[in-house]
DNA sequence: CGCTGACGTTAATGGTGACTAACATCGGCG
DNA sequence: CGCCGATGTTAGTCACCATTAACGTCAGCG
């Protein structure tokens, strides 16, 4: 909708508590308490966000790894599916990554769980790519990876997209082979 | 000092706008406007967290680029710094990345000056490392390397310092070591 | 002793902002 | 035509919050 994408940008460049209703209104063509006829407050316009963004994230996911013929090509699935998903859309990976504290509690639980699933999604892949790797190194691992992909936002228009992807592509791939190494 | 340490936390947890001199009092036992007394207003506060943090980082990176005998040595040893920073002060790394727009405008140009020059110190490393490579593609490297490093506040805990800190060094130094690979 | 400067405290004050109320507009449909 | 639900609008209301004012305390030092 596009009063969520409105939303996205203005809370990744100002965060939640730096734009008013107002803000969001004005960004749209229509002022201020408009809003209340689509949301029934701030912070569920916020989680509505979330929520759907992890969804997404989490349902592309699932359908890459499912439909992957080796664990190979499913990790290169998912690394294809984040990348293209944080070009696309930089301002929802920043705020979905920032203002997950911001929502009120009966759609944050519910959030995290998919955040949760997407995680264990690449640690899962990864574990069978890297059997001898213990899961919390597969973990922090996957959060680095996201870390490295989430960049884009900070180096905006430095690379046309497509070797924006391919750098990231390459870069992500390799990091993730050093994971046999037994890290001492 | 205590007062930037607890605001740090809390701008880390909450954001700028999230938190209150009331709040920022309160977690070093003093309450609200005891604050005036030693910073001009809260955004003064932030500029001088922001400021010293960039200071820290660029003067560390200088330092250590000059005294290493070879790029890759220095090159090692900015990851090093970063990743050792990063993993002892998360809450300024996450701070020091999302809330530059709240700067004034005296000192965010001095912050951003000081963000380019760390950058430009990584760059300059890398390109002789990767001579073929265009400055671009090496300064969108830097900042998905940065992004791969500050990964630390997401996966806190999964791992013992050590342990990520090796971790981090290992995933960050292979995918820096693409960057020949032309990226089509 | 008595001043002074560093540091705190509790009341304003003033602005901003989320949310609600009361009041249009208007397209569709009986 | 005349009602209705969807969608807006403008004027409150009320809470929160940065900042300032006015007023202590007290250690050090003349």
């Amino acid at each position: 909708m596009e009063i969520l994408d409105a939303a996205a940008r203005l809370f990744a460049a100002r965060g939640f508590h730096g734009v008013s209703i107002e803000d969001i209104g004005g960004a749209v063509g229509v002022s201020g308490p408009a809003l209340y006829r689509h949301f029934s407050g701030k912070e569920a316009l916020l989680a509505e966000m979330l929520l759907d963004v992890s969804e997404r994230l989490h349902a592309s996911a699932a359908s890459r790894v499912t439909t992957a013929p080796s664990p190979e090509a499913a990790l290169d699935a998912l690394l294809s599916g984040q990348i293209e998903f944080a070009l696309s859309h930089p301002s929802l990976i920043t705020v979905h990554d920032r203002e997950l504290g911001n929502v009120p509690e009966p759609a944050r639980r519910q959030i995290r769980r998919l955040q949760r699933l997407y995680v264990e999604e690449w640690v899962t892949v990864l574990s069978e790519l890297h059997p001898a790797c213990p899961p919390a190194r597969l973990r922090a691992a996957t959060h680095a990876v996201f870390g490295l992909l989430n960049s884009t936002p900070h180096s905006a228009g430095e690379l046309p997209e497509e070797a924006m992807a391919r750098l990231l592509l390459g870069m992500a791939r390799t990091a993730l082979a050093t994971l046999n190494d037994d890290g001492s």
